[in-house]
DNA sequence: TCTAGTGTCGCCCTCTGCTGGGGTTTT
DNA sequence: AAAAACCCCAGCAGAGGGCGACACTAGA
């Protein structure tokens, strides 16, 4: 048979709109293997664009394999009539046509001037063919053509089902696409008989529903016989020639139903409907235990679950968790997992889901999107601007009472600081600087280093003396036991402490030590403390003196005493440093008593 | 053809927790 | 005065809840 010839520009490409040869008979089967009467449509009964292509037309939805007579069945010529490539027309959807891109032509796609015979072996399944014949498969699966051929392929197998000839059971289609002899603009496809394989209930996952191409093999088709049609695009499979009619459109990108508000385009009324009523607000679906309602009744089914039935029938089976919807679970799973499959462009970072992704780029951005409305700062998270205004700019913010200790923290995160540093408890011992306790807690031990201040622990066994260190009390014990451990190398005498030679060895053994000399003011007596002075200018009468700048000191050779005096201060050495600190006078070298610990009293008169 | 049910993707939100800089207080 | 300790604060990421929109299947 000739194919229509149609006439249209040379630039045109060319796709599929109709079955231009098709079988005299049509027989729909239904699903118990009767066949009803079904006239064919004429020969000008051309259809709107079909993503299925011409075999699809003429089996509607619901209606069953057109069976072909045994003649006609033979072959089967279909003529492809050139359309006008409209915006919403890919190139690509008419890339299948080319096996190989032709030189010179764009994208791999051609003209139908350009085409050449084509073999398209239904039989070989398109997923096996990708091996040998991978650019024309790629090309398939990325383009609707792939979808039309594919359905082509399955409106082969159905019409082989339906009976193409009645008497032979299932036939397959071998198909041969060249351009028309007549007209440059059209494709010709030739469809010749192929087998369909029958199966008996063979489960879904079934491969191979149809044999290689050049069998011959004709079963007669019986009433117990139940066939399922396999999508050779994906593992869909059905019983119901509906159903699968009805799935293979999913693999079209034809949607003609068009949003008259938006313009979008669905593939079916009902979600055409669905999206409109997004643009009126309608919500048919009610619930029944709160006032939300919804366009789905799907969203209205997974709204209960979240809120009302609390029902999560996706659970982990690596923790407790479940979830009411399966990416929920999936997106945990990688919790589990540890997967990112997200990845930043910019740093190494990489997310588990895409709003994270996203949250995380505004670090690159610098995007502020949250402003508090008080004080207009800015914020990368709704949460941080949140706390921003709960702590600055809110009454009864809330405090954070430490469970172990008096401390309130404002906010939680740095309570938990707080109890990590101070009331962790640490495998290492922590020692206190003042005795020998060991604490595991750093507040434990800051507490009883607390208890050390100002304590004197050191108590002497023979008087009421105590003191904060021992090295005191060692001093103050030699008072009772007379032992004086510190001899003078130049005389024969002996001290309690280190300080109180060195004091008495500058006094009476270096002739370059000049003593300090506190001068009452009344009298003009000197002395060499100026606590004795205070104490002798109040029997006298007489104001505080002042450190007596006299010059140069009178230097004694007096063999010295020892002060009785001094042994008082040792015994009231309770205070805590037993050193020396000198003063530099003008001219003379003044001995200050550091925290009460005395030295040697220098006496000008003795 | 309609609808219920289910699934997917995306978006936004909240809660949570850690981190480090900076200011204040304590030592 | 300096160092250490502590708290405040913003930045940032992990985990999960909830919903909008759309797609698809199956059954009526």
């Amino acid at each position: 048979m000739a194919g229509t010839e149609i006439s249209v520009p040379p630039e045109q490409f060319t796709r599929i709109k109709a079955l231009e040869v098709i079988p005299e008979v049509l027989l729909e089967e239904e699903e118990d293997g009767g066949c009803r009467g079904r006239e064919p449509p004429g020969p000008g009964d051309v259809q709107a664009p079909c993503p299925y292509g011409p075999l699809q037309a003429k089996v509607p939805e619901g209606e069953q394999e057109p069976p072909l007579t045994t003649e006609e069945s033979e072959k089967h010529i279909l003529t492809l009539q050139t359309v006008h490539f409209s915006e919403d027309m890919q190139l690509q959807d008419i890339s299948w046509l080319s096996p190989q891109p032709q030189e010179g032509l764009q994208e791999g796609v051609y003209s139908l001037q350009e085409t050449e015979v084509m073999e398209l072996h239904v039989l070989e399944g398109s997923m096996a063919m990708a091996s040998e014949e991978s650019k024309f498969v790629v090309s398939l699966a990325e383009s609707a053509g792939l979808l039309k051929l594919a359905k082509d392929q399955e409106e082969g197998q159905l019409l082989a089902e339906g009976g193409l000839d009645p008497q032979v059971g299932e036939q397959l289609f071998f198909v041969e696409a060249k351009p028309g002899d007549e007209g440059r603009d059209e494709i010709v496809l030739t469809v010749s008989d192929l087998n369909v394989e029958e199966q008996e209930d063979k489960p879904a996952s079934s491969q191979g529903h149809v044999e290689k191409a050049t069998s011959t093999k004709k079963t007669k088709k019986t009433k117990e016989i139940k066939r399922t049609f396999h999508c050779d695009i994906c593992v869909f499979t059905s019983s119901r020639i509906s159903s699968f009619n009805r799935h293979m459109k999913t693999h079209t990108a034809e949607k003609p139903h068009m949003c008259h508000l938006c313009l979008k385009a669905f593939r079916t009324v009902t979600l055409l409907r669905n999206h409109v009523n997004t643009h009126t607000g309608t919500r048919p679906y009610k619930c029944g235990d709160c006032d939300m309602a919804f366009v789905t009744s799907g969203e209205l089914v997974r709204h209960r679950r979240y809120k009302h039935t609390h029902e999560k029938p996706f659970k982990c089976s690596m923790c407790k968790y479940a979830s009411v919807e399966a990416s929920k679970l999936k997106r945990h799973i990688r919790s589990h997992t540890g997967e990112r499959p997200f990845q930043c462009l910019l740093c190494s970072y990489a997310s588990k889901d895409t709003y994270k992704l996203k949250r995380h780029m505004r670090t690159h951005s610098g995007e502020k999107p949250y402003e508090c409305h008080v004080c207009h700062a800015r914020f990368t998270q709704s949460g941080t601007m949140k706390i921003h205004i709960l702590q600055k700019h809110s009454e009864n913010v809330p405090k954070y009472q430490c469970p172990h200790c008096a401390t309130i923290i404002a906010r939680k995160s740095d309570l938990r600081v707080h109890l990590r540093n101070l009331h962790t408890y640490k495998a290492t011992e922590m020692k206190c600087r003042c005795c020998s306790a060991v604490f595991h807690e750093r507040y434990a031990l800051i507490q009883h280093q607390k208890t050390h201040k100002n304590e004197k622990r050191f108590k002497c066994e023979y008087c009421s003396y105590a003191c904060m260190q021992e090295r005191h009390m060692t001093v103050h014990i030699r008072t009772h036991t007379g032992e004086k451990p510190f001899p003078c190398l130049s005389c024969d005498k002996c001290f309690r402490q280190e300080q109180l030679l060195n004091v008495h060895f500058k006094k009476y053994h270096d002739a370059n030590f000049i003593p300090a000399v506190y001068e009452c003011p009344k009298c003009g007596k000197g002395f060499s403390r100026w606590s004795n002075m205070q104490r002798h200018s109040a029997k006298c009468g007489s104001g505080p003196g002042k450190p007596a700048a006299l010059g140069k000191a009178r230097r004694t050779k007096r063999k010295p005493a020892v002060p009785k005096e001094a042994v008082q201060e040792d015994e009231a050495a309770a205070k805590e440093v037993p050193a020396v600190r000198l003063e530099q006078c003008p001219g003379e070298v003044v001995p200050v008593p550091y925290e009460g610990v005395v030295a040697e009293e220098v006496t000008c008169d003795g």
